[in-house]
DNA sequence: GAATTTTATGAGACATATGTCAATTAAGCG
DNA sequence: CGCTTAATTGACATATGTCTCATAAAATTC
């Protein structure tokens, strides 16, 4: 078990089928970030969890049942918490270049979970999709400013979130360095169609250093998981 | 063992050694194409090219020196082609724009191919660098006539390089249509600097359609496999 | 604190994969 | 042809992994 163990701190006051599964959680996030989520194993989960093979059979079906709840899990907390790191950020230049640039501070600074989400989202089309509402948004709000000039629709998000997606990626394998986020977004802000020298400026602009970490909210989504 | 038998059918009059080896290729190319390359495994592989397991074992030392081999020579040929169909094209954005476009039609064409190029790309980085090549010069051309206001380096090319690659995912996936190509090309102008209603112009007039086809050259690389 | 329910255990049946090798079959050739 | 070499086979040893089930341990209830 890592010292990355958030699930389990959450869980400290339920009760011990919750303990536990939260164990397995951390451990399976952990497991998945190391081995990648086909290599991964059941038993190297129980393993990392500290826990015996057959126990993750009370709380998951399978291997992909873990998976699918710790990905939505992970994304639900990141998307909470970029949004919330918007609040009174009107401008919609601003907020596209944000939400690119914090999700790829955030994800960078916990690698652990920042390639956990980058293989969920990857895999899962309708965690994607959630994830992209709120660009969505942002988005149609920079058309309705009068500042982008591209048609929104699913192509565009797609591409968009693939630039990001691929940033994330060679951020995470060290491919690229730490302006990796400001690049990024100058290039779709360039895209979109915001005037070269604006996107520079918006892309490249210091970052009120928020602190985002990655699971925050004791939610208790997937109690029904259970069938 | 499908239809698409294009390594088997090229090596018709070649030896025995040589047309097993290319039934070992083709059943990887289908398998990998619908199960994924780490999915896939070797007992598959030769059940879909109808030889016992241990025959595999004879050509190749694993699943991973068949993959290379397989997706060297897919690359190769894709690349050679989309590089011939481009003689004479001296403008820099008409280059860029249809190199990408010819791309998508090629590897959507052969969905088959497609799938195993899309992955090759992905998974051997040395792969797509030299795939990666041609692209850069024909941005540096760019920039040297005056068209690209970025600066070109393995940052924009890796961005680059994703725009296409997830359309051509998602072009594989049915989640977007045949002007897909069209619309990556544009938005990928724009991104470089290229003027709106030029991007669009470009990205959208009519390709002639020459017709590019999977595997074409017969040649004798990877004869020093073997060990 | 005894009874009952919940949770955890780990051995093992079963499945599927890898890679090797001695035996068998097919090709090529004088 | 018959002989030699090349190619192919499939059983085998080994490995890894999934999932079940009888049972033990812990927690909860009364």
């Amino acid at each position: 078990m890592t010292s990355l163990d958030l699930f389990t701190r959450e869980a400290r006051n339920l009760g011990k089928s919750a303990r536990t599964k939260a164990r397995l959680m951390d451990a399976a996030v952990s497991v998945f970030a190391r081995d990648g989520f086909e290599a991964a194993s059941v038993n190297e989960i129980t393993r990392a969890a500290e826990v015996a093979n057959g126990t993750f059979y009370v709380y998951f079906k399978d291997k992909d049942e873990i998976a699918t709840a710790v990905a939505y899990r992970i994304a639900h907390d990141v998307v909470q918490q970029l949004d919330d790191a918007m609040v009174g950020v009107s401008d919609a230049v601003e907020r596209v270049s944000c939400a690119t640039r914090r999700l790829l501070d955030l994800a960078t600074s916990t690698p652990h979970w920042g390639q956990a989400l980058f293989r969920a989202v990857w895999i899962y089309n309708d965690l994607r999709d959630s994830v992209v509402s709120y660009l969505r948004a942002d988005l149609e709000r920079g058309v309705a400013q009068g500042v982008f000039t591209v048609e929104i629709d699913d192509f565009l998000i797609s591409t968009f979130s693939a630039m990001t997606m691929s940033t994330l990626f060679r951020r995470l394998n060290g491919e690229a360095g730490p302006d990796a986020g400001s690049r990024v977004a100058q290039l779709q802000l360039r895209m979109l169609g915001v005037a070269p020298d604006v996107a520079n400026r918006v892309a490249f602009q210091a970052l009120d250093p928020i602190t985002l970490t990655m699971p925050v909210i004791p939610s208790e989504m997937d109690r029904s998981k259970k069938n």
